[in-house]
DNA sequence: CAAAAGCTTTGATATAAGTCAAATAAAATC
DNA sequence: GATTTTATTTGACTTATATCAAAGCTTTTG
């Protein structure tokens, strides 16, 4: 009996310490009850991959919503002649999923990729409505989520056309030096909507 | 007696008769109660402007949320060189605001303007939050018109990266050809993010 | 650790779209 | 309805960025 707590507890633990960034981050990022917490973090199922997978390809419907427990993703999509366009970068600690195809039910015309050897949480997205629905809290959370993919959209367009490859590259430099310095050049002009010889000429000047 | 209630009764027809528009479009982007209907548009307040009236300017922080019961508007902002970037239109029978404005409470850097004579009907941010935490089905539409908003960037967005601007006028022309039709040259070609000349040897082809 | 595959840099050239300018055409205003 | 203002068209020229190509670097992988 003594054993079976020991070994009860022992698990527990052990999965707690593992979402314990997770559980950080929701805490952080909303206004969530430790009991709602627990259920919640519950409905998050560990997966790891390794560099450079596709978890997400154009044409599937993206039906899961990824913590990044460790390491980096990228969501992109090709144009006709291609070319990759990086949309969205997800480091440690942050959320991403298709959010267009994850929202609307249709097929993505985003990837979603690897670009390290990644650990990620995964919620299901039947699971991620269900928890809309039973708590109000999370609702809420799942609101702010789109506010801020909104905003985040809306400044990437307002840069996007009001300026150049350079005052992008050097916005990008003073916001979020992390990106010029972790990303490779190749990753890194598609975020930026360049070319690598273009984003190449930028770096040696 | 008999003439306060026929007059009472007066003003409550008219009243309704009036918002029957914003009600019809409430019942059907939403599902939300009658009785919650009839508290929700008695928060909207109308208001008349002449065309080319600006509604908010950049720098102001948006309070408003609106329904076009009549007329249309858009939403631009200006690029340092002083080059208008029009970003949303909202025709007869739709809602606009300066979301990013509206949401963050923060400066906005879009002007709002109306490009014909409008009637709107107004909402305050005050009200606008006190109902999405009073009503939920209320929050639930807030949390669709984010879904769509945020689906409508992401639209832009890949046009914007991923087609010429030729590509981008004979997809308008398909997808919203109204667009086309009513618009101006000049708010058309900032909403293709392209300029006036361009956009008039485009049409010459 | 060597070969292959994938990145990055640099140069030459091409191109879509912008800018400037001037002539019409249309709309707004007194 | 004449005049001023605003919008559209067309032409000549410029420019930022893409494309193509080749050489030098790095990783990855057997």
């Amino acid at each position: 009996m003594l054993g079976f707590f020991c070994m009860f507890g022992g698990r527990n633990y052990k999965r707690n310490r593992m979402k314990e960034k997770l559980k950080y981050y929701l805490k952080a990022n909303s206004i969530i009850d430790e009991i709602e917490i627990n259920k919640i973090i519950s409905c998050f199922k560990l997966k790891t991959y390794k560099k450079n997978t596709t978890i997400l390809s154009s044409g599937e419907i993206c039906s899961e919503f990824y913590f990044v427990n460790k390491g980096c993703l990228r969501t992109y999509f090709l144009t006709k002649q291609g070319n990759e366009k990086t949309r969205y970068i997800a480091f440690d600690c942050s959320i991403v999923s298709s959010f267009s195809s994850f929202i609307s039910r249709q097929q993505s015309f985003e990837f979603i990729e690897t670009i390290e050897d990644s650990e990620l949480f995964v919620m299901k997205h039947r699971d991620f409505y269900q928890l809309v629905s039973e708590i109000p809290q999370w609702a809420k959370y799942y609101n702010s989520i789109l506010e801020m993919a909104y905003l985040f959209q809306n400044k990437g367009i307002e840069n996007l056309v009001t300026l150049s490859a350079k005052q992008r590259y050097d916005n990008l430099l003073i916001e979020k030096p992390m990106y010029i310095h972790k990303l490779s050049n190749k990753i890194l002009a598609s975020y930026l909507n360049i070319t690598q010889e273009t984003l190449s000429r930028i770096k040696s000047k």
